[in-house]
DNA sequence: AATTAATTCGGAAACGTTTCCATGACTATT
DNA sequence: AATAGTCATGGAAACGTTTCCGAATTAATT
């Protein structure tokens, strides 16, 4: 327990030498003969002598630690870009501190604000959404940062590396019900403010849109889908496809509709965006849209750890990976199946 | 951006004070007049001072952080801890930074050995086993720890305040596979060394155990548990029901054996532990054992915080929760079903 | 108007390290 | 044996804050 009172002076008081010889032995610098060197790890050993490091810090600067914020743990697309973040800065001998933002704007500004507290040399962002003060705490901020962009556009002058999903996600989704001979196609998801891409593809692939055949929950989540399904079974005309806002809005949607007897993909055809690991465990599967999150969190995190390690000022990337349409069992073509089946 | 070289002493010469009144402005400390203050408030915008939080933590301690260490981010047990621990921490005005270990011991043990790094009040852990040296360096830690004990009995002796399921969450679900008449109750999950009392629970509620019927895999992953299920399918006389050491490991064994053309429950029953968000949505909905994740979580962290405003020493709380089964579809009875179905 | 009390402020010590620099002891070279 | 060169070591400065304490200014009391 030791309530850690005990500093380098008693150490080097208890094997009679020199605050500088015992900073020397416990940090396995040169310039110290093997002999003090074991006495004095000795002494370190019975006073359980533990370094504080905000000493330390405060001449060293560097903590080898990243920080990575992302919105909301639940959604089973965070852990796919955590999992990578570790990797990659594990690689480069960095630890990672993962800051849950809950989905609150709010504490991710606040994050930003405080960001020192967390002794981090570095961030990895996944912002919600981008209100202007976002961008100014972010272009204020003293330390790199790299921003993993989900879905919205971001303003040119932003001083931070981006990698970014390119937006056609929803045109995929969309060109592919079309092509598969789906007429009422509907949409589920967060109110549009959330990620605006996802629903304006919507908007754009259609000639004119009937907005009874749009739901707007709360978030992305199972519960939105299915008050969705709740929602869309409840219309004189229901459509016969649903472009879902991401998967876990998916899963909810397919869920709710075999409890109330309707057939997907003879009924409805469902697709949801994030190849969510989720969309292989349902039945029927679930097609979707892959947004790359591994390479994304990849690419964010070499970009981050060579900013910070090369101490590159300005010059900042911008990187966009191409999402990639798996079709699966929820959206088979009625009639025949020439689509590839994973 | 500014290399945040700036100093409360550039700023004290800007604004024409000493030091010290600087200090007072930052911290709304008292003895300061508000047009001085309003002045030195000027000359921090002006420069961008940013405290450098090395420097004040030297003096100050406390760091309203708390870090919260978890295993395996991608099983979806996790969340539901780490939102636990969110809320609460967040009432108490402390952050939460989390770290994954994933799944590897020797990083728990890093984690541990240089804990003061993170800059933390205090630490929740979630170990996956209990090595010698995991305990020693709980009880050498200089910091208030609480331990969510998952499934391995502690030491008594540990310093640290514990939260822990009882141990019959196994017991629960034999004995429940027992009342629905099967008689091959097979085991699938990871090697015992992980979680060993879920495997014990498997041995003691059985008279004479068919080693045949028992596949340990890598981890508690959905690979395990497909890669049982093609075990299991390959055997001459199959079990009748499986006992899975977690939820991921029971899905991947359901989506193989619906693969493989085997029916659940009506060849083969199934039940998980941890009660996750997955169970209800696939079909069958499956079987499972909560573990009451939510409820430890909300303890574990309410100890933590306690002992750290407190600064209690000594006296470590040791809670228990009881584990609770809740039936689903894929271990009804074959003939008929007296369960209460959720 | 004179004394006392209350504010406001700056200097300097303290927090616990790392590291530069000077010193002294020791080894190697001639 | 004398000089040069290594090596080990401790003292002290530096890192950037907060805070104690005394001084100086202002306000309040008689």
């Amino acid at each position: 327990m030791g309530t850690h009172k005990v500093t380098i002076e008693d150490v080097a008081t208890l094997a009679g030498v020199g605050i500088a010889t015992v900073s020397r032995a416990i940090n396995n610098t040169d310039g110290i003969s093997p002999k003090t060197k074991e006495k004095v790890l000795a002494a370190v050993e019975e006073l359980g002598f533990i370094p504080n490091s905000f000493a330390q810090n405060l001449k060293f600067r560097q903590t080898k630690q990243i920080a990575l914020a992302v919105p909301d743990i639940r959604n089973a697309f965070i852990p796919e870009i955590a999992y990578s973040v570790e990797q990659v800065a594990k690689h480069y001998g960095y630890r990672v501190v993962q800051i849950n933002t809950l989905g609150n704007i709010r504490s991710e500004l606040e994050l930003l604000r405080d960001i020192k507290k967390l002794h981090v040399d570095g961030l990895i962002i996944l912002p919600l959404a981008y209100p202007k003060t976002l961008k100014d705490l972010i272009n204020k901020a003293s330390l790199p940062i790299s921003i993993i962009n989900y879905g919205k556009t971001l303003d040119n002058d932003v001083k931070a590396d981006i990698v970014s999903l390119s937006t056609p996600e929803g045109k995929l989704v969309m060109e592919h019900l079309i092509s598969i001979g789906r007429t009422r196609i509907g949409y589920a998801g967060a109110p549009k403010e959330i990620i605006e891409e996802r629903f304006f593809a919507y908007e754009d692939a259609l000639d004119q849109i009937d907005r009874s055949l749009v739901y707007f929950g709360d978030d992305f989540s199972l519960q939105t889908g299915a008050k969705a399904a709740d929602y869309f079974v409840n219309l004189t005309h229901m459509p016969d496809a649903i472009y879902a806002g991401n998967d876990m809005v998916a899963v909810g949607l397919l869920n709710r509709f075999k409890e109330l007897g309707i057939r997907v993909p003879e009924d409805i055809a469902i697709v949801g965006v994030d190849n969510n690991l989720l969309c292989t465990i349902t039945t029927p599967k679930i097609s979707s849209v892959s947004i790359m999150g591994t390479e994304v969190a990849k690419v964010a995190t070499e970009l981050l750890l060579e900013r910070i390690e090369e101490q590159k000022k300005g010059v900042f990337e911008r990187v966009q990976f191409e999402p990639r349409l798996i079709v699966r069992e929820s959206s088979l073509s009625r009639t025949r199946s020439t689509q590839h089946i994973e």
